[in-house]
DNA sequence: ATTTCTTATCTGTGATCACAGAATGCGTCA
DNA sequence: TGACGCATTCTGTGATCACAGATAAGAAAT
């Protein structure tokens, strides 16, 4: 593995966790010095970063952690819908009874974290639970697209939940999906999944709304 | 717009033309020479087209086009029904007239390729019209994401489509969508996109079993 | 005190160089 | 004649330098 796409992988993961504000630029030289590396492989990342919609970018300026907008989430729910319900009635098809004791796993620590408040855990657990279920649809092409999708999404998720947002109703979702699956119904592991996709852009908007700081862009 | 950018361009444009044979490797010098520019901003470009996935790299190797496959094809078809039939649709509520107009010239454009058998000047009128339509959604997550399908898709058209493949029912469909649109009902439009791609598609994956050349991989 | 113009600094882009791992070609041996 | 091994070449990655456009800071004028 070369040194950019370890850069790649930790400007990633700051991104998934919140690490930058949102609208924050992203500036080389500092990047790379707290890597301590040359600026090159930064460079390399950050680019990469921007073609994967992580990042904007505008010619000749630093790049930018993407503003949170509700034009933005408005934009990004129905394609969520639409290949995050694709992927999860073609895992209906596919997973066997390893997935579907690995997805069962992944419940059972939500609502531990549901449980304790601890809504970083939550939103950890949920990220793996859901790339899990579309890793079983078997479609690279689709995953993807996915992944890219939640790379978009992050920011919003990290920055607007907080522990007084978590509800056991969200895990609900996940047991309707989990149940489907087991029957070998994906159009209802579809259904599931995307109610509990409807609810949580649902509940992010009103977060948005409520927050003055980000109701801006 | 920078010097990258440029080079990005050209590139894609390559890629989307067919001027480079699925599975060829492309090597940064001779980028570079070719567009007369140093190598750097050809690294630049190509990692960002990786990152499109209009190429696909493996580490410490050149970049290469992907090889037309089978498996390819078949994974791509379904997402792009769910993306390019969920745009049809949103632009079927939002097309305005002027927007009618475009897609009806378009229309022509390709009836009159389709009669000269020009099936060069058919795929690129082919893609402008889907295009535009998409365009009409007003979904900048959505069209993005659509765009980056083509990209995947290009070459299957360029190196597998002749002209002894070019049908006037091929154009039906598009006629059948605009209909649709002049109508407001966007149901109807998803259903003649969905019925559009689902047709080429078989085609390409038809081609794909006659052709010796691509059919490993 | 506020605005505006000028200057100094910052920051991304592009070029060149050095290096390591991969690929290729050639010679040797069975 | 064919296969193996070595050496040369090729090729992507990473670092450093030069430059231009943008930004920010400071000084002057109203």
């Amino acid at each position: 593995m070369t040194l950019q796409d370890r850069v790649h992988a930790a400007i990633r993961a700051d991104i998934l966790a919140g690490r930058f504000r949102p609208g924050q630029r992203l500036k080389i030289r500092d990047l790379a010095a707290s890597l301590d590396t040359s600026p090159m492989p930064v460079r390399a990342a950050l680019q990469r970063l921007v073609a994967e919609g992580a990042l904007e970018a505008e010619a000749l300026r630093s790049v930018r952690v993407p503003a949170l907008s509700r034009a933005g989430l408005e934009n990004l729910l129905p394609v969520r819908l639409a290949l995050e319900g694709l992927a999860a009635e073609a895992a209906g098809a596919r997973i066997d009874a390893a997935g579907i004791a690995t997805l069962t796993a992944g419940v059972a620590r939500m609502d531990q974290a549901l449980g304790a408040h601890d809504f970083a855990a939550y939103l950890t657990e949920n990220s793996q639970f859901h790339l899990t279920l579309y890793r079983a649809a078997g479609n690279p092409v689709l995953l993807r697209m996915i992944e890219q999708l939640w790379l978009q999404a992050g920011p919003a998720f990290t920055w607007l939940v907080t522990s007084d947002d978590l509800s056991p109703r969200l895990n609900s979702f996940h047991r309707d999906c989990l149940a489907a699956l087991a029957d070998g119904d994906g159009r209802a592991a579809r259904a599931a999944i995307e109610a509990d996709l409807r609810y949580f852009g649902q509940h992010l908007l009103m977060l948005l709304d409520l927050d003055p700081a980000h109701r801006n862009a």
